[in-house]
DNA sequence: ATGTCAAACTGAGTTTGA
């Protein structure tokens, strides 16, 4: 199973792009983030005349996730990261997807910092392991992939100390991060790459993509049961060339199935 | 600060967030 995830960037002003390399990287489900579009404006259309099916977390401007499964209906297990009722912004959607559940983040970037904005991602960090607490602990595999807004380690951005301050990268944002893989999570990028510059953004500033001047940004968290059915983890960069691309890149993991291993 | 996007509010140009 091919499980991919893209922060779009603007789920109408991309559709294109995301048909194309719907069409192209053909995954069985796909993670979205950035819709910027509200509940009604999603396109599900266009999504359903390629082949999927899909759920989503829309919100007016900003935000917005969403999960796609080609060839069937994900089902919904949950909109919203639970911990905070007053929180409206939307940046968490569940599904089950063919036995396995699929979480999907957007984290808040949490820029400027310090200041609420950094209060926020703080807190939703917090509650967000409160909850992979609690989701490590079904018994089905479960994979949590999105936009964390964060840069894990200096390996993962291109010149760490001009980012030393950025909320992308602060000690208390990698520290959660670290938290999180500490309860029995994998890195899924990490597992099968563990010492390679792999990058998921490039700002649109300054050429970032020509200099490969990126962040890895976007992860893919495996419950322990699922670490060892991970066969490949890639980032699809060429997308970020594309003209009138998201800054991000898709970011897709291919998991063996029940099926093949039992062939094995 | 620079620089680049998309969406919203409006009526093409600015504001906002990233």
């Amino acid at each position: 199973m091919k499980i991919a995830s893209y922060n779009v960037n603007g789920i109408n002003g991309r559709i294109d792009i995301l048909l194309q390399w719907l069409e192209e990287s053909q995954p069985d489900v796909v993670c979205l983030q950035e819709l910027k579009a509200p509940d009604q404006k999603f396109p599900i259309k266009a999504i359903e005349a390629a082949g999927y099916g899909a759920v989503w977390h829309g919100q007016k401007s900003w935000n917005g996730v969403a999960i796609l499964a080609r060839g069937e209906e994900p089902l919904l297990t949950r909109k919203g990261l639970p911990g905070d009722p007053d929180d409206v912004q939307s940046r968490y959607i569940e599904a089950l997807v063919d036995g396995i559940l699929i979480g999907n983040v957007y984290l808040p970037n949490g820029n400027p910092s310090p200041g609420p904005k950094f209060d926020y991602k703080l807190a939703w960090l917090s509650r967000l392991q409160d909850y992979a607490a609690e989701l490590i602990e079904l018994d089905v595999p479960v994979v949590i992939a999105g936009d964390y807004n964060i840069i894990p380690t200096e390996l993962d951005v291109y010149k760490p100390e001009r980012w030393a301050d950025d909320a992308l990268f602060r000690a208390e944002v990698r520290d959660a991060f670290r938290k999180l893989l500490a309860q029995g999570w994998t890195d899924a990028i990490r597992r099968l790459h563990a010492d390679e510059r792999i990058y998921t953004f490039w700002d649109y500033i300054r050429n970032a993509y020509g200099r490969n001047a990126g962040l890895r940004l976007d992860h893919f968290l495996l419950s322990p049961g699922l670490a060892d059915d991970l066969s490949r983890a890639e980032v699809d960069t060429h997308v970020r060339g594309w003209a009138h691309t998201s800054d991000h890149a898709p970011v897709w993991i291919e998991l063996l199935d029940d099926l093949k291993k039992g062939a094995e």
